[in-house]
DNA sequence: GTTGTCAAACTGAGTC
DNA sequence: GACTCAGTTTGACAAC
């Protein structure tokens, strides 16, 4: 007799080899023995069997027909007939000796995957259900589910990290096409300061370095960095930047809080970049009415003027340009 | 034969 | 006590 097997009652033997109780007992008799009116049959013969194509009807009906359960060492065991599969189930895993790894096939795997999709969790009678139908110990089920639940979540944690890395990469290049923006108005801001000196020195000697096309030109820089840096920030306040939604919770924001203000100019600034030359920003849509226009030509209260407001513009712009 | 990967199974702590 | 979870161990299997 091997390390475990099962005894059946002689009756059994007159069911029909057709039956699955009678292929159970066909396999019995061709590879165990019998002690006396009982048979016995191999535990391991018996799963091997089962995990083949025996069907789970196959399965219950030939485990109803089981009276006792006999071990290799100790005396023989007699019970009663198992009252309900779970009872079998439990006395067959227990008494079954320490398998190895047994690896679920691809159909109990696909079961067990139809259910998970159904639901993660799972309860106790579902559980039972499910072991009855793949033929597997309760406790085995359960550790599939843990199992597959835990693959789960690593699987999610993948699906984090690509999906962060995507906003991560668009955000880059967000920052770098901001950088390249930001050199080129700082270099536009360092030209007009060098203008800007140059006509100090101008004024100082009484002459100015600048041209009245020079200074039309100068004024119209100056607009037009004015409304590229305006569109900019209002780009950024009602758009976004660039699409990404961290950005536009945080630094849209930052830029209300820290840099708008010094965004708004003098109220006749725009009319004082405007020259008799006709020199006109086409987006400024404001009326002309009340502007201050000056001759070019000798240092004026204008200039002046204008070079102290366009000084507090440039804070206001290096306020925001810088970091 | 060695190594790496994956999945089954186990362990201990925490929760209800 | 039953269950879940994170972490770990162990065995099966494929690739080299």
């Amino acid at each position: 007799m091997d390390s475990g097997c099962l005894i059946f009652d002689s009756s059994f033997f007159s069911a029909s080899s057709s039956s699955p109780g009678g292929r159970l007992i066909l396999l019995g008799s061709a590879n165990s023995g019998s002690e006396g009116n009982n048979f016995y049959l191999s535990f391991d013969e018996l799963a091997l069997d089962l995990g083949s194509d025996t069907t789970d009807e196959c399965f219950f009906f030939c485990w109803s027909a089981v009276v006792g359960i006999a071990e290799e060492g100790r005396a023989s065991k007699r019970r009663p007939f198992f009252t309900s599969p779970d009872e079998i189930y439990e006395e067959y895993y227990e008494v079954l000796p320490p398998e190895k790894k047994r690896r679920l096939t691809s159909e109990q795997i696909q079961m067990l995957e139809r259910s998970f999709e159904e639901e993660d969790k799972l309860e106790p009678e579902r559980k039972s259900e499910l072991a009855k139908k793949l033929g597997l110990p309760p406790r085995q089920v359960a550790v599939w589910f843990q199992n597959r639940r835990a693959r789960w979540k690593n699987q999610q944690v993948e699906r984090d990290f690509d999906r962060l890395k995507a906003s991560y990469d668009a955000l880059l290049l967000d920052h770098d096409a901001l950088l390249e923006d930001n050199n080129r108005l700082r270099s536009q801001v360092n030209l007009l300061l060098e203008k800007l000196q140059a006509n100090e020195q101008g004024a100082v000697s009484g002459v100015t370095s600048l041209t009245p096309d020079d200074q039309a030109a100068s004024s119209g820089n100056i607009i037009a960095l004015n409304l590229s840096i305006q569109q900019k920030v209002d780009d950024l306040l009602s758009t976004g930047s660039g699409g990404n939604n961290a950005m536009d919770e945080v630094d849209a924001h930052h830029l209300v809080a820290d840099s708008r203000q010094p965004l708004i100019l003098p109220e006749n600034y725009h009319c004082m970049g405007l020259r008799e030359t006709g020199l006109h920003s086409d987006q400024d849509d404001v009326s002309d009415e009340g502007c201050n226009y000056y001759p070019g030509g000798a240092v004026t209260e204008y200039q002046k003027q204008e070079e102290a407001q366009l000084e507090n513009w440039l804070d206001c712009v290096e306020r925001i340009l810088l970091p």
